[in-house]
DNA sequence: CTCGATATGCTCAAGATGAGCATAGGAGAT
DNA sequence: ATCTCCTATGCTCATCTTGAGCATATCGAG
């Protein structure tokens, strides 16, 4: 049976001061040239990592010095070629992805903490529809659509860019953030993409857009799709397990974890509902003591109420109100 | 770096009769015996399989002589000593398990339909409330629950028993199938559970029920908890995606989608409430023709609108009127 | 043409959601 | 002291969704 080596990825997340985070490692690319980000990684220890997962935490402690808690299986990827060393002899690397919520910010090496909307500005709807998407990537999706060689692969083109970019009146799905990347990849809008076929030698003339890459932060390998998958499936999941209190402090306000599920979530919640919501679920419990510092009427402390897990089979704190773009 | 083998391993998915199916093959066990049944599966082969699904189908084509055609990523699984064989020089076996759904049911070589129902009796909930949970499951938990050895551990296991089965007034939840499945496994009460202590010269006395089995069918290595991963991301897709209809003829009657949602869900549905929640959602398109094999009143043949996805963010079929157990 | 069976339409109460008004209770400025 | 600016928190109300069930339609079989 012939061998692989398998590589373990972590998407570490923490929320601070509104701002999704996720750790990064500074990396030179295979092919040489100046480092760039990276997610964590290494290989798997066949021989002395008992369990995937236990290899990840190994790795990150050795990368960055985080222990990690909350740890979730996200992605495994092994396409050929998702390593250009693979070309030249190395063995085929299939990379299985996890997905880490942690609260505690202090790194040591290399490791940074970034704002994951540095890797895609248009997923960030607090401050109402990104302008990137009018500006840049619908004309530019346009132009990629144009380009198909048959009518119906061009309406094809037009009906996915609609759907996936909440174009024409569809309307925004913030879960389908892979969808967008992807969408985005094969238009050859993002730098990786064009990067990827010049060392498979395939540069052809065909996305019409290589010169002129969105404006975002880009990262090595397939790393940003790893990330990627990562926000859809945390933004997923916040809304039917209560995934959201592994980033809280025990005991925090009620718009802290408002603030929380908006940076995840990427829109603008209205308030009275989501305390409604939150509070008739029976997600958390008011603990009497009171935080002073909110620059107006103090806010009551609460804590995640645990038994909720007993009384209801699918408790996440869904998105009351949201603002529609 | 050091290498590993990766297997692939595919749920392949029907439903005839309103009986959900999965395709299994049949396989001796890596200690010897007489053949158990199995998920097709088989190893990665890096030089030609140029991504994990083309592998995948592939290998199903091989042993089976089915084409498939919707196919998803469902976890992969890379324990140490899954396959025992792994102990006695054999190399690391990581596995990447797919979800496959399919129309057609004529399959060559080894390969059987199966009813899924048969390896886990008690996600069957269509004839009400199994008994196998009272009278077997229950109590089982229970004497496990007892014998853990500090108080704290007591409690921790019975209020896990009652979330994830619920017993003792919480609510059943469909998709917690693989919760379910890995509780009865810590608890001794799946036969592979026993297999796999002695096999790693681990036969302690410690699960109390280790003799008594329940009555639902094995499978060989960890292939059981693969099909629990699939039937409950299967159950859960279902609300939000429209992946029934893959199960599904080109047109079909609506209580025939209400047949194979009720198959997979394992829950009868409210009729009317289906209908209404189907129709409003925009899912399906009346084509004026009928079915008139329905022993009753002709109903009309509808088939799937694809112009949902452009409309609705999430559409699936959801679960109108669930009969409460 | 009646029975049994299924399809399909409709109603109604209860609950959940979206949106916004109103009041409460702090801190700092005047 | 009190005014102003904040944020917290309580409450209302129209609208939509859901759960449940009644009533009627339309077939084949006897």
């Amino acid at each position: 049976m012939p061998d692989a080596a398998i590589g373990l990825n972590a998407v570490i997340v923490a929320v601070t001061e509104e701002v999704p985070r996720i750790l990064t490692v500074r990396r030179e690319p295979p092919s040489g040239g100046p480092p760039e980000d990276a997610l964590p990684f290494g290989p798997l220890e066949p021989e002395t990592d008992r369990t995937l997962d236990r290899g990840l935490r190994r790795w990150v402690r050795e990368q960055t010095g985080l222990e990690l808690g909350y740890v979730e299986q996200l992605y495994t990827f092994g396409d050929r070629n998702r390593d250009p060393r693979e070309s030249h002899g190395g063995p085929r690397l299939v990379s299985v992805a996890y997905l880490a919520l942690v609260r505690e910010v202090s790194v040591s090496g290399d490791a940074r903490w970034r704002d994951w909307y540095e890797f895609f500005p248009w997923e960030d709807w607090r401050a109402g529809r990104p302008a990137v998407l009018e500006r840049a990537i619908a004309p530019a999706l346009e132009r990629w659509a144009a380009t198909a060689p048959e009518p119906r692969a061009r309406q094809e083109r037009r009906e996915r860019a609609e759907i996936v970019f909440g174009l024409g009146g569809v309307a925004w799905d913030g879960d389908r953030v892979l969808e967008r990347y992807e969408t985005l990849y094969e238009a050859g809008l993002v730098p990786e993409a064009r990067r990827d076929r010049i060392e498979r030698g395939e540069a052809g003339s065909f996305p019409p857009d290589d010169g002129q890459p969105l404006p975002a932060r880009a990262m090595t390998l397939d790393h940003r799709r790893i990330l990627a998958t990562a926000l859809g499936r945390l933004r997923g999941k916040l809304k039917y397990r209560p995934v959201v209190f592994e980033l809280l402090p025990p005991t925090f306000t009620l718009l802290q974890l408002q603030r929380v599920v908006e940076a995840l979530s990427g829109v603008r919640l209205h308030k009275q509902n989501f305390r409604r919501l939150v509070e008739n679920a029976g997600l958390v419990e008011g603990t009497g003591r009171q935080d002073s510092q909110t620059g107006g009427r103090p806010a009551e402390l609460f804590v995640f109420r645990r038994e909720v897990l007993r009384e209801r089979p699918a408790p996440g704190v869904g998105l009351p109100g949201v603002r529609r773009g």
